[in-house]
DNA sequence: CAGCCGGTAAACAATT
DNA sequence: AAATTGTTTACCGGCT
């Protein structure tokens, strides 16, 4: 106990760590690209915006249906009444309505993508609440279509209804079954396409939408039509050639700026359960009715449903046309149905990134509040790491206790490493290295914090052996510790070591022996193991440089803006939002906090080079900023433990900068 | 695909 | 003699 405290834990002083190497940024900036590749293209309209309209069209097509439907319900005649039963609310509720819940693959995501501003995290979170709010719109006149439906319904059983009627039913709802069918069908294709060309990521285990085979070819025109003019609303993904206009939607209305919706990517797993716990607003909330001008689907004199695009001179005709050619009809309907998929492939996106925003503020502010309530699933990284596939199991036989289900998702701490040597955390030390893959540096805050979770919850702490050695034998005051002592660090402040000691011990002793940074020093009662910072640090650069894909992300000058980017990009791409790709750099906001980064780094550079200076010039300016803690980007790990280096080593190997240098050239290279 | 890394398992030797 | 400590080799999976 005495070592979580020790004063002399000053080694590590702002150890940067980076860590090796790290995929998931590459990955995430892969399928960045990859999504502005395909979806910038055509695009002239912010994504943003063609999100919005969508929505905003979708909302508006639902609430007209809906109006129509209670029309009809309440005597008012309408024309085709009847062409709903229930046969055609089931895929329409199940497969639409639902929105979806985070799958494992996605926590990691948001995990290991944690590192936002608090800029960063206000778009997110404005943009999301508008998201939000017209998600809760669309439910709600969801509910209500439904409601109608069946009492429309049961109307018709009741009555037992005029033949005609029926009649004319009949074959209408047949078509307009096949119509969805086809329609899912195709939405299917899209999203194969999508996955295929790298855009979408399916969790493993969520098989796709749940679609009935049907034959592809039996596609009728019209509804490849209506596909096109749906799909052509959102052209960035879509890049197939069917792009079509384009336009329509975005133009008009409204907003100009944004991010687009690109993703789309109906996610399959979409239809399971989730369920946003949107409770049926007031559907008062209906503001066009109020203010007929503002009709979505009307703008610049043109009519904007959908592939529709006529010209309308004024409002009471586009009312008219509104009426007669956007009734309530098979079409219609079919178009409102993939209008809705849309949406709710966009209310998916906005729900990942909700969850992924909670677990930042979780992350960024509860902290202080919550006493790390349940701490921060790094078994989640852990367990990524080892399998992707396994959702919660982590796969190796490690124990991994369930333990915080709740779990919070602040994850992304996993990383880290900025030591803070002096302070901020009596808690020890960095941690340093996380696991191989996900090396996004952590804050002394992050670690102090997951030092509490990891004592607590049996998961595996995202970092190696030999960091997890190294940091057990710094810590302690002599700096230098038996191989039991070291056992005892590792079940003191890892409950997951609690477990499995045959197999971890031996991990130890192995790592101990294999690598040359831990030297084994006879002492009168035995031997006891030190560290040799200089071996230590070498080893890094080939770790390093091996993390291009990591420092690719950045920009060389911002080194430290990488985590933040890479978080905006990976949430992007992963929603297919152009917007912050591009604004990420432009951002004022963002830049501000790239500047304080930066600083960070340079701070964190120079005294690598220097002595001791360390961390806490180079922190503070971040902290000051806000009490986020971005994870410092990694440039290098071996930064951050450049101080500690010293400390332990008392000079300056002129190896120390070379790996350094070598390393900052490979930044460089990389990123140019 | 090769190479590197880290984790795990295990055999074996030396020491306590 | 048993347990602990160290060393070494092999294999696997992930990543670049």
């Amino acid at each position: 106990m005495m070592q979580e405290s020790g004063p002399e834990t000053k080694s590590n002083g702002s150890a940067v760590q980076n860590g090796s190497s790290s995929g998931s940024h590459l990955l995430e900036c892969g399928s960045l690209r990859e999504a502005r590749a395909n979806g910038e293209a055509a695009v002239d309209v912010a994504p943003a915006d063609l999100a919005h309209a969508q929505q905003q069209q979708a909302l508006q097509v639902a609430r007209q249906l809906l109006l129509q439907q209670q029309q009809q319900v309440s005597g008012i005649k309408s024309p085709k009444r009847n062409d709903k039963q229930p046969a055609l609310q089931v895929p329409v509720s199940v497969a639409m309505m639902t929105p979806q819940v985070i799958t494992p693959q996605q926590m990691q995501q948001i995990l290991q993508q944690q590192v936002l501003s608090p800029q960063q995290l206000q778009v997110l979170l404005q943009q999301q609440q508008a998201l939000m709010l017209q998600q809760q719109q669309l439910q709600e006149f969801y509910k209500k279509q439904q409601e109608q439906l069946q009492l429309q319904l049961l109307q018709q059983q009741h009555a037992g209804k005029q033949p005609k009627e029926q009649q004319q039913v009949a074959p209408q709802q047949l078509a307009f079954q096949q119509q969805l069918l086809q329609m899912q069908q195709l939405q299917q294709q899209h999203l194969l396409s999508l996955q295929r060309q790298g855009l979408l990521s399916l969790p493993p285990g969520q098989p796709a939408l749940p679609l009935q085979p049907l034959s592809q070819g039996m596609i009728p025109a019209e509804l490849q039509q209506l596909w096109k003019e749906v799909t052509s609303a959102h052209p960035a993904e879509e890049t197939t050639g069917s792009s079509h206009g384009s336009v329509d939607l975005t133009t008009a209305t409204c907003v100009p700026s944004a991010p687009a919706k690109t993703s789309l990517l109906m996610n399959p797993h979409a239809s399971t359960n989730g369920q946003l716990s949107v409770h049926t607003p007031k559907r008062e909330s209906v503001p066009h009715e109020e203010h007929p001008h503002s009709h979505p689907l009307y703008g610049h004199g043109v009519c904007k449903w959908p592939g529709c695009e006529a010209v309308c001179e004024d409002f009471p005709s586009f009312l008219k046309h509104l009426n007669s050619e956007h009734a309530l009809d098979d079409r219609s309907t079919a178009q409102c149905r993939v209008q809705m998929q849309v949406v709710q492939q966009l209310e998916l996106q906005l729900a990942k990134d909700k969850e992924r925003l909670q677990a930042m503020m979780t992350h960024l502010h509860v902290k202080s509040t919550e006493p790390k309530a349940a701490p921060q699933p790094l078994n989640l990284v852990s367990s990524v790491t080892l399998s992707k596939s396994a959702p919660e199991a982590s796969p190796q036989s490690l124990p991994h206790t369930p333990t915080t289900p709740t779990a919070p998702l602040t994850p992304a701490t996993q990383g880290a490493s900025v030591i803070t040597t002096t302070s901020m955390h009596t808690v020890g030390p960095i941690r340093r290295r996380y696991s191989d893959k996900y090396n996004v540096p952590i804050s002394s805050a992050d670690i102090a914090q997951n030092q509490e979770f990891y004592k607590n919850a049996e998961v595996r702490p995202p970092f190696t052996y030999a960091s997890l050695i190294r940091q057990a034998i710094l810590e302690s005051p002599e700096k230098q510790l038996t191989l039991n002592e070291i056992y005892n660090w590792f079940t003191r402040m890892f409950a997951y070591f609690r477990r499995n000691a045959a197999t971890w011990k031996n991990a130890v002793r192995h790592n101990l022996s294999l690598h040359k940074c831990f030297v084994r020093v006879e002492n009168v009662k035995g031997a006891v193991w030190t560290v040799d910072e200089v071996e230590f640090q070498k080893r890094r650069p080939q770790k390093i440089s091996g993390n291009p894909s990591l420092i690719k992300n950045m920009q060389s000058s911002h080194a430290y803006c990488t985590p933040l980017n890479a978080a905006l990009q990976a949430s992007m791409a992963e929603n297919s939002i152009p917007l912050y790709t591009t604004a990420s750099l432009g951002n004022p906001a963002l830049g501000g906090l790239a500047s304080a980064m930066r600083e960070e780094l340079n701070g964190a550079v120079e005294h690598a080079n220097s002595t001791e200076s360390d961390s806490s010039p180079g922190r503070s300016p971040v902290q000051a900023v806000h009490p986020v803690h971005v994870k410092e980007e990694p440039l290098d790990p071996e930064e951050a433990e450049g101080p500690l280096s010293l400390v332990t080593t008392a000079n300056h190997s002129p190896e120390f900068d070379q790996d350094r240098d070598y390393e900052d050239e490979a930044v460089n290279e990389d990123m140019e």
